[in-house]
DNA sequence: GACAAATGATACCATTGTGGTATCATTATG
DNA sequence: CATAATGATACCACAATGGTATCATTTGTC
């Protein structure tokens, strides 16, 4: 029945442990096959995520034998933030549910400010959460 | 692609409009019929969920000719957040995403504690919004 | 009592999001 | 050139959400 509400979703908790992965090496390349060993992610949905990745500019990959991929940038420029946005979107709760339809008094809802307030708080407290945070537990 | 997150869905909304319009009535019955006039809610979709509401004992029901629906409380004290929890569960975003597989320090994770405090600053946003606050827009 | 008007219960359906798989093309190393 | 890696992409299964349909039961009115 009813799910409870869920902030961090399995794609980006992959992509962070396999961040967190590549950060604690600090130098070279980590392949597919290392990472699937190490996180006991299913090979081919890491493939996937570590692509998206790639693609969003989170990772540099290196083609061919040897190959892999390795940070874009350093650990403490890599927000939590920025992982969850690019698997889940930008946190926006004060979208409001009816989105077309017109809400009778959208400019001064009382609800949608309290959520608005709840939007930034959110943001506040990931902001500060980096890679390099995380490898180091705070 | 990916979807923003949602705090509140359209049961959750569609329950709220329907307890507020009988809040606003104040006294006396109110039907399917009459509540799908007004709220342009889809008529089964709505019948659904006034179902929960009495299960849950927020309504209070008289069946058969003339019968219908009213608040079984005070306006005031039915919270935003009772209606959030009968419809989507209760808010738990420290639910690690691996719920089963061992996450290497739970105890004393740092993601964890963070969702812990947002967690309950959302819950401490939430609970005083009324059905009552919501119809008088405060 | 018959009938109409309402809710109670429940089963079903469509769409979408999430999590996961499979396949083939491309590139780099040795 | 073989091999080991990523790039791209299409596909699939399951569950949650949003919505529909149907039949049973209760109650007021004539
Ligand atoms: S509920 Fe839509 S703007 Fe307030
Ligand atoms: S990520 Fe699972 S407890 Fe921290």
């Amino acid at each position: 029945m009813a799910m409870s509400i869920r902030l961090i979703n399995r794609n980006t908790d992959y992509a962070v442990r396999a961040l967190c992965y590549m950060a604690r090496k600090k130098e070279g390349l980590t392949s597919v096959p290392e990472l699937v060993k190490s996180l006991r992610i299913p090979r081919p949905f890491l493939r996937k995520i570590l692509q998206v990745l790639h693609n969003k500019e989170l990772l540099i990959s290196q083609k061919g034998a040897g190959g892999g991929f390795k940070l874009a940038r350093e650990p403490k420029k890599i927000s939590l933030l920025e992982v969850v946005k690019v698997f889940q979107g930008p946190i926006k709760l004060s979208e409001c549910v009816l989105q077309k339809e017109a809400c009778p008094n959208k400019k001064n809802c009382f609800l949608r400010r309290r959520l608005g307030t709840i939007e930034q708080f959110i943001n506040i407290q990931l902001k500060p959460i980096t890679i390099e945070g995380m490898i180091h537990g705070n």
